[in-house]
DNA sequence: CTCCCTGTTGACAGCGCTGTCTAACCAAGC
DNA sequence: GCTTGGTTAGACAGCGCTGTCAACAGGGAG
């Protein structure tokens, strides 16, 4: 045996137990060609034998490439991107890639910094669902590194987008309250300079304005905040003296606040859709009909996008939209009693 | 003007335009003494105008250490670790480091794959969530990294182990449950090789065999499979000809289920307690009582303890045990009726 | 005036790896 | 025999950075 290299073993430490070359060894390692079976054989050995793993900072530095594929979102925490992250990393690591996640909290600063960090370690892809704000800075700071958006884009990003029709999905949804004869139906969105959730009010307002109907202000309630968990709006929607007879919930965090505040009331008698689905919507009653917005859909095709255009293959930007099934169980389908 | 460097800008070019060394570019980007505050300023202001970031895979290369806190959970999509984890990316980040995550799915195998791949790239310290099975391989793999396990150990591991106490909380359920005169108390666990779930059914046995009751075995369901939303069990239970009369579920996911069954059943006149808070758990009609299990709280001592150690502090291996109170919102505190 | 000390700066090696280029080798063909 | 061509292997540079050590200037003490 020869003597035993200290810390971690290099290259040099399997050239020289080998008796080959780094270069070799590098080969080998990389599954390069040119290397005999023989040869090959008995680096691999060695490497075995030394518990010889690559140093991808090294590798890195030499390449400028280090195999890992970034994804930027407003939070973790968030069920809906939770899992998409999720699905993000099972591909990626099938496809060689690890995964970095980031959180922007939707503050547009903090995304900027996280693409720096992001770009500063050399990412191979990136993947971001966009805050609101200006992406001017965007091309510079990312150049050259393959980007997909996901669940939203901006305008002009120049870039793939893979989503949903937030905006008939919407429409949809709300159409079917208004076919039940509703006719005062309430939006609650959580922050309208988001473009899904400005879009989701767009299909919202288009249901009401080809039925002829305008929007009382007291029922728009688009700017809810991050932090707001819903139910304080829909407290005082219930108050009103003309009350919805319906709500349509633009996401699942203002749709926990809803459903809270309308068991909390006992007013499951109020109509409810909520654009994307949560824990338990099946388990209530009534259950709470959703417009389906699958982040593992969305994960999947925007994983499958990214990673062939980290293969180099040339795509033209494109919006690709997924389906949003309405899921119809129960509280979508309340008729309008006149209370 | 100099000529433009094409590409990222490097401490060479710096140190170019500044007219200084790239040993001088160097100290001023790592906040080294020993750079006078004229020097320091002239090339911060050229940093400023390349737009030069590090490149970490050179640092990382020539420290042998990245900066970055590696996170290993069972799945992200987990809301409780999707909540762990993105406490502990902010935390982090406010120290100055970022964060790797990487998923299980509790298959041991993978789990040490993951460890094995966040090792090599020279992570400065390391949060796990280690699933069942053997972990002789740990030490030899994760040499000198300091690491602090989460939620969970495993014997003997001789590391940190920032959890709660699960045998005293579910003891302290079952014991409430008893209280009510309930004499037939169902356990569901989802696998009982994984240290928290024994735990949680040594508390539950605690309590009946304080009380001097035996367990029914078909009232004892502690290996529900991952995948099993937890529902299916119960639809058995209640089908019993001596049904329970009361429910512990060991945690969050398979409480969902037990939920959904319940209210599916129209049978919210049995008993439930959860160990682990889980949304809309307040909205439920009874609300849900839970023991919390604050993935917050977890995170937030986890990291302090890992960042000490990161930081040198030379600590003794602890077991962290924080609260977990009884949150009651109705459903673990119905009495028993016969039925 | 010299010596030494402190504060500031730079030259240079080398972290572990891959890309480029060259060398050695063997078989086939003239 | 020598050339040609293909395959397999190695020498070497250099990716961008930090650690080590040496150099040098300025100023107070002897």
């Amino acid at each position: 045996m020869t003597e035993f290299p200290t810390g971690r073993p290099t290259v040099y430490d399997v050239a020289r137990v080998a008796g080959v070359s780094i270069k070799t060894v590098s080969r080998v390692v990389n599954r390069s060609s040119g290397v005999s079976d023989k040869t090959r054989r008995l680096v691999l050995e060695v490497v075995n034998d030394l518990g010889y793993v690559v140093n991808p900072a090294a590798r890195s530095l030499v390449t400028g490439s280090s195999s890992t594929i970034g994804v930027i979102v407003d939070s973790i925490a968030d069920p809906f991107f939770a899992s998409l992250v999720s699905v993000v990393e099972v591909r990626a690591l099938a496809a060689g890639f690890s995964t970095q996640v980031a959180s922007t909290w939707r503050d547009p600063q903090l995304e900027r910094d996280q693409l720096l960090r992001m770009t500063r370690e050399n990412i191979s892809g990136l993947l971001l669902a966009p805050t609101m704000g200006d992406h001017d800075y965007f091309a510079a700071t990312v150049k050259d590194v393959p980007a997909v958006l996901v669940d939203r884009g901006w305008p002009g990003s120049g870039l793939d987008v893979v989503g949903v029709n937030d905006r008939a999905g919407a429409r949809a949804a709300v159409e079917q309250l208004l076919g039940l004869g509703h006719r005062r139906i309430a939006f609650l969105g959580d922050d309208s300079k988001l473009t899904t959730t400005a879009h989701r009010r767009a299909g919202y307002l288009d249901a009401l304005d080809a039925a002829g109907l305008s929007v009382p202000p007291e029922l728009d309630r688009h700017s809810l905040l991050m932090a707001d968990p819903g139910g304080k709006a829909v407290f005082e929607l219930l108050e009103l003296d003309e009350p919805p007879t319906a709500l349509f919930s633009s996401n699942s965090r203002t749709s926990l606040g809803a459903v809270r505040a309308l068991h909390k009331r006992r007013r499951t008698d109020v109509a409810m859709i909520s654009f994307g689905d949560f824990d338990l919507a099946d388990a209530l009653e009534p259950g709470i009909t959703v417009v389906d917005h699958d982040p593992a859909l969305i994960a999947t095709a925007a994983v499958d996008r990214l990673l062939a255009r980290i293969g180099g293959t040339d795509l033209v930007p494109t919006e690709i939209l997924l389906p949003t099934p309405l899921v119809k169980r129960g509280s979508g389908e309340l008729s309008c009693s006149p209370s």
